[in-house]
RNA sequence: GGGCCUGUGGGGUAGCUUGGUAUCCUUGUGGCUUCGGGAGCCAUAGACUCCGGUUCAAAUCCGGGCAGGCCCA
């Protein structure tokens, strides 16, 4: 039967086809389009397109990096995007972890390279022959430099946009240091960086070392930075590698100490990618679009003017003055003018994310008011012009806030410490087990659970007085496992 | 790595079984009019993924490539 109703809802309630809690997976290839974040179509598999609005998104979190990275004394610099097959060789582990997916430049013109050169995967391969030549004495360390480049990487699997391409966006910090524990220090520095920057896009997250068969090619140990998605499966937004002189060796990275002897760097790096916005798209995200925090929203707030014949040129007046108040104190708003329906606008803004929106009108210019709506809760309400700048600025703390906790929920809710297999079965999401620290009993959990191993939680008492579910042995930490991506 | 499904204007689709003139919605453009949750009217623009095969004739049938999606490992 035909309801008059039905026509009402989908009138008055126009949302994304696929909804998220039904279909997370469809639900996220629907937005990345409809918000114009990234166009699929270029026609190599991986390789997406970034749109205008997007890049922005993308840019926005770059700089919060960036800020980071020059507040902690990293310097920035931009190495070359290919390499030379010799200086790619060095170091075994690293071939062979990344052997299998790299491309490679054999022609030149019409010429066949004498030595082939490959597209970095990565840059240590890149940088650390230069490494060796800048870095002389203990003077000169720690050495603290990032990158923000492309890096390519064949995928052979499945790829999704923001989270598995063949072009990475790709934030790259390298360090060396004096010795292991300097480099330690390093590693406690991009932890409270990651803490920092999370915190800033509402990401709430969980550190994890990563299982020895699955760390880092080259690494001595890698720390990775997991957040949930709402499908259930964990995306791992960032890793952070000791590795000690693993590298410094093969590419001689030495120094001169005070003393007059030679020693080996220790180094450590940090990496991030365009997987930031893929989180924040599918965890904040709705059925009505986006819902970015306003740290790295381009227009935190939009401005509609509610034009009546006759009236233009006040409403536009206002709306105008406001925006200018906005600007001058850092925010950044957007009075949206064009030739559309007030609601056609709302429809707009609220796909792309935009946190609040005000609106201005007729009825408001009488009474000195003006209306706001929050893009996360919904909520609608009028406040009194000579008020508005406090109180945006109070709002858009809140829908951050917000955004966190509901996040944290999320995580929270679906991540369980248990001692059996069975009880392991009963969740979805991240559950921790006790483990002996056999290879072979993560690997059956994995089966059983039909999940990967996740790694270690960090910075916490071992675990004591259990036993591994698989082999019956004390464990001697909990591990973690969950569907990833 | 294995299996399954899909490809038609910018977007979404009908047509494909049974080969012959490509449907509708949306969007774009110009104009009139309107504006507190996707307004209306008029005019106009725009498509069969690529290569090969079968056939008098292919969007339609067959094979392959490329691309997209789903499931399993």
């Amino acid at each position: 039967m035909f309801l008059f109703s039905d026509l009402q809802v989908e009138k008055f309630m126009p949302e994304t086809k696929n909804k998220k809690n039904i279909d997370f997976n469809e639900w996220y290839n629907e937005i990345v389009e409809l918000a114009d974040l990234c166009d699929k179509r270029y026609p190599i598999k991986g390789m997406n397109v970034w749109r205008p609005y997007g890049w922005k998104l993308m840019t926005h979190v770059d700089q919060l990096i960036r800020e980071e990275m020059i507040k902690t004394g990293h310097e920035e610099v931009c190495f070359p995007l290919l390499i030379p097959e010799s200086s790619f060789q060095k170091e075994a582990e690293h071939i062979e972890g990344f052997g299998s997916e790299v491309y490679w430049v054999t022609h030149a013109g019409l010429n066949k390279l004498e030595e082939r050169w490959l597209l970095r995967p990565t840059s240590e391969t890149a940088m650390y022959p230069l490494f060796s030549l800048w870095i002389r004495s203990h003077a000169d360390l720690p050495l603290k430099t990032f990158q923000i480049v492309n890096t390519f990487r064949y995928e052979t699997k499945q790829t999704r946009a923001f989270i598995r391409v063949r072009e990475i966006h790709f934030f790259e910090a390298h360090t060396c240091h004096v010795d292991f524990e300097d480099a330690e220090k390093q590693i406690r520095e991009d932890k409270k960086i990651a803490e920092r920057l999370f915190t800033k896009l509402s990401l709430p997250f969980i550190f994890s070392k990563r299982p020895e068969w699955d760390k880092f090619a080259g690494a001595f140990y890698t720390i990775s930075i997991d957040v949930l998605m709402p499908s259930g499966r964990t995306l791992q937004l960032g890793s952070i590698h000791q590795y000690r002189d693993n590298f410094s060796k093969p590419y001689e990275i030495k120094y001169e100490t005070e003393t007059g002897e030679h020693a080996y760097c220790h180094q450590t790096t940090y990496g991030m990618s365009e997987r930031i916005l893929g989180a924040l798209v599918g965890i904040h995200g709705d059925d009505k679009g986006l819902v970015m925090p306003p740290s790295v929203a381009p227009v935190q707030v939009i401005i509609i003017p509610i034009i009546f014949k006759g009236k233009e040129k006040q409403i536009y007046k206002a709306c105008d003055i406001l925006d200018e108040k906005l600007h001058d104190n850092g925010i950044r708003s957007h009075v949206d003018k064009r030739d559309i329906t007030p609601g056609s606008k709302y429809y707009d803004w609220e796909l792309k994310g935009v946190p609040l929106r005000v609106e201005i009108g007729p009825k408001d210019l009488e009474k000195k008011e003006v209306v706001l709506v929050r893009r996360d809760t919904g909520e609608k309400k009028s406040i009194p012009e000579e008020k508005s700048i406090e109180i945006i600025e109070k709002e858009l703390g809140d829908v951050s806030k917000t955004l966190y906790e509901k996040a944290k929920k999320f995580l929270t809710e679906n991540m369980h410490r248990v001692k059996t297999i069975d009880e392991a079965k009963k969740f979805k999401g991240i559950v921790e087990l006790p483990w002996c620290g056999s290879e072979d009993c993560a690997l059956e959990v994995e089966n059983i659970l039909e999940g990967n191993t996740l790694g270690e939680p960090i910075d916490e008492e071992k675990c004591s007085g259990y036993i591994c579910p698989i082999c019956s042995r004390p464990a001697e930490t909990w591990m973690r496992y969950a569907k990833m991506y």
